[in-house]
DNA sequence: TTATTTTGAGACTAATTTGTCTTAAACCCG
DNA sequence: CGGGTTTAAGACAAATTAGTCTCAAAATAA
């Protein structure tokens, strides 16, 4: 069941890394998270780049550059994340496709769905990357695939 | 947010269709459900031929031939279809797509998305064809986008 | 200034999913 | 038998997502 894309899912971890590894305002470069994270450096390059221009990070050129949270990891929540990468609408999916799909015309899995969707939304808004920044350089779970 | 495939999401759209419109055992020609659903024709046919593959569905050719449920939809769950067009991991997944990630080696997500993740599989499994049928019969519930 | 490091932008390729088309096989009916 | 209807199988094409590559621009440092 994928319901993140890869470029949601490489935009989290890379914003957990530097939340998990880096003071705030310290530039992290994409070329060492690419490589901490297993993630191929252009690709990561190219995605990042739009949380930039959405200003949701900075970032800066040259030695000892790279990006840098724009505000502090209490302030940017998954949903944020998600928004920018998978556009506005990534919650408002109905589960069947189809159009239309509401209260008032319901598919027959859209109470289910309705329920399961606000509580995957509810989550994603609450939960700030200072959240999953903590698990991580506290607890040590798991941000790489080895 | 797309969970289910396309081939996932118009197999259950005919299967309910076929509960809600036919008698058990009577045949429905594919070409009535692409019209009916607005689903391409040979696309359609060519993934109900999946569910046909695994004794879902059995299909029967020449005049007033179609595909019809092999069993009483009382019988036959959502969690079936989806693991026959996903596969059998389909509700296996790490919300960040990290390769082992368990209890003994969660992701940041991991215990989250162990709870969403279940109360979906949960669903699938405990919803009979039958279920959506009703309701797309009884209470006019919405199958197509228009 | 020049070389080096790093992000920015965008063209290009690869993989996957989705959709189309053609031909064959099974079946019915006259 | 012969013609019409329907699923079966698989090649093929289009669309989307994922990933690669090249070159430019900005910044640092010697």
């Amino acid at each position: 069941m994928k319901v993140l894309s890869k470029a949601s899912v490489y935009s989290l971890r890379a914003l957990v890394y530097i939340v998990a590894h880096k003071q705030h305002g310290e530039y992290v470069s994409i070329g060492e998270m690419s490589k901490e994270l297993d993630i191929s450096f252009h690709f990561l390059t190219k995605i990042l780049q739009q949380l930039t221009q959405e200003k949701l990070l900075v970032s800066y050129r040259g030695p000892r550059g790279g990006v840098a949270l724009n505000k502090p990891a209490e302030e940017i929540f998954l949903i944020d994340v998600v928004k920018i990468i998978e556009g506005e609408h990534f919650f408002d999916t109905c589960l069947l496709g189809l159009p239309g799909c509401g209260a008032s015309e319901p598919c027959p899995m859209h109470a289910f769905w309705t329920v399961a969707r606000t509580a995957m939304e509810q989550e994603f808004a609450n939960t700030p990357l200072s959240e999953l920044g903590a698990k991580v350089s506290e607890d040590r779970l798991r941000l790489s695939g080895w």
